[in-house]
RNA sequence: CGGGGUAUGGUGUAAUGGCAACACGCUUGCUUUGGGAGCAUGUAUUCUCGGUUCGAGUCCGGGUACCCCGACCA
């Protein structure tokens, strides 16, 4: 991608009346545009990283997980949210059809994909069975902060499970801890993100979150450094000691993290509510147990930015990264172009910089944007043949031979 | 929802109640090319409704939007 050909462009001034960085730094480079308080755009650049963390869950959705992907509505009728009681919550957007039904804006789809579940399932044999969707949610929040990390929509992946026994169901909220991990540390996070013991809300006893530390978090958790589980704040009474290894309260380090995920036993519930049911072996009718797991897709994008970047910008993990490569070009647009197509051709994602710009503005843009290689093609570099490389999250650079640029590019991807 | 704050070109800021200014950006031209270049040129601004006043960006009231703290948060 040519960055002469971008229609966005970055702002070396710090945004008004923001004093959240992931929103501040994101709007800055290019990434998101704020449309309103608690609402953003993806700008093509934005859209790219949301699309890799995406890719991400989804595999081990689909591979961990063995769910199937679907795409529910954002349009939901009220009436069932009535038939589970969540008609009144203070989070949901309502709104109406011309012709007179009431709606309200999909909040969380367990009120969906019930009772589109009781088309499909009938008998023992139809489960277990998972569902997933990457979908954006909307929340009427009383207020929003924080940037993307609380939005008033925002996109999210929720899975739902179906189960025949609550023997069944346990397996496989076990198995999602297992994916949710491997979602974490493929991201980048897995170090700082731990397993956090909450509570069920409304739905059950317990739930379990996954919190990264980071001392913007509104969460505050209890975390044991041994056993590198945590226990939330709004359970410690009731629960004040690590479940794992049984260390007090007091021995536990205090911390402020981010909600990133989290995974709900939902029991009977939901299948009460709409009376989903299927037939066991001898032909009894039995109510089926269901889970639910989310993760907040844009959140997890927010906190990356918040977690990485320094005093002069973003710094992407290179696995979410919008590009591998940032090419530079000092006015050397001819020599330039023939590493470019190089790199193309090899499968290498690179972002060409072929403005008509200063050497240090575009330095300065390379850095704000956060691509974890940089690549510098001047005149100081051709008269030895070379291209300077350096990793955004590293100070050091070294030259590597224009000839040997395909073999180096192939190692770092 | 309670509390606090802010609102001036595209962006960031300035302006005792008295001619709305500066920088960045953008246009055009020339120069420059290793850390957000230089000269010249053109361009564009007081959130909204009302009030006080000879006169309001500035004072007062309503509204709206945004930011922050708290509450809330399947």
């Amino acid at each position: 991608m040519k960055q002469s050909k971008f229609f966005t462009k970055t702002r070396k001034e710090k945004i008004k009346d923001e004093a959240s960085l992931n929103a501040d730094l994101l709007m800055r480079a290019g990434f998101v545009n704020k449309e309103m308080a608690g609402v953003y755009s993806f700008l093509p650049m934005g859209l790219k990283v949301l699309r890799k963390i995406e890719n991400i869950i989804r595999e081990e959705m689909t591979e961990t997980m063995g769910a199937h992907e679907v795409l529910m509505p954002a349009l939901h009728p009220l009436k069932n949210y009535e038939a589970t009681g969540r008609d009144k919550i203070d989070v949901l957007f309502y709104t109406k059809l011309n012709s007179g039904g009431d709606l309200v804006l999909g909040q969380s789809h367990e009120e969906i994909v019930t009772p589109l579940l009781k088309n499909f399932v009938s008998s023992y044999k139809d489960l277990p069975c998972g569902v997933f969707q990457v979908q954006t949610k909307f929340r009427n929040e009383l207020r929003s902060k924080s940037g993307i990390l609380r939005g008033r929509e925002f996109l999210m992946k929720d899975l739902y499970s179906f189960h025949a026994t609550q023997e069944c169901f346990e397996e496989y909220y076990e198995k999602s801890k297992v994916a949710y991990h491997n979602i974490f540390r493929k991201l980048g996070i897995g170090d700082i993100t731990f397993i956090s013991f909450a509570s069920g809300g409304t739905f059950s006893k317990y739930s379990h979150e996954f919190q990264t530390i980071s001392e913007i978090g509104e969460d505050e958790i209890y975390f044991c450094s041994d056993c590198k589980v945590a226990i939330n704040k709004e359970i410690i009474d009731d629960s004040p000691e690590c479940p794992e290894c049984g260390k007090k309260k007091a021995d536990l380090e205090v911390k402020r993290s981010i909600e990133v995920g989290n995974i709900f036993p939902l029991s009977t519930r939901f299948s009460d509510s709409f009376n989903l049911t299927y037939k066991d072996e001898n032909g009894e009718e039995k109510p089926v147990y269901m889970g639910c797991y989310g993760i907040g897709v844009s959140r997890v994008m927010g906190t990356i930015v918040e977690i990485f970047a320094d005093e002069k910008g973003i710094v992407w993990p290179k696995e979410i990264a919008p590009f591998h490569v940032h090419l530079i070009s000092f006015n050397k647009n001819e020599e330039t172009e023939k590493i470019y197509k190089e790199l193309l051709d090899v499968g290498v994602d690179v972002l060409y910089d072929d403005r008509d710009k200063s050497p240090g503005e575009k330095m300065a843009e390379s850095d704000l944007i956060g691509i974890p290689y940089r690549m510098i093609v001047s005149e100081k570099t051709l008269e030895n043949k070379t291209v300077e490389v350096k990793k955004r999250n590293e100070d050091d650079v070294k030259f590597i031979n224009i000839s040997e640029i395909t073999d180096y590019v192939k190692k770092i991807i």
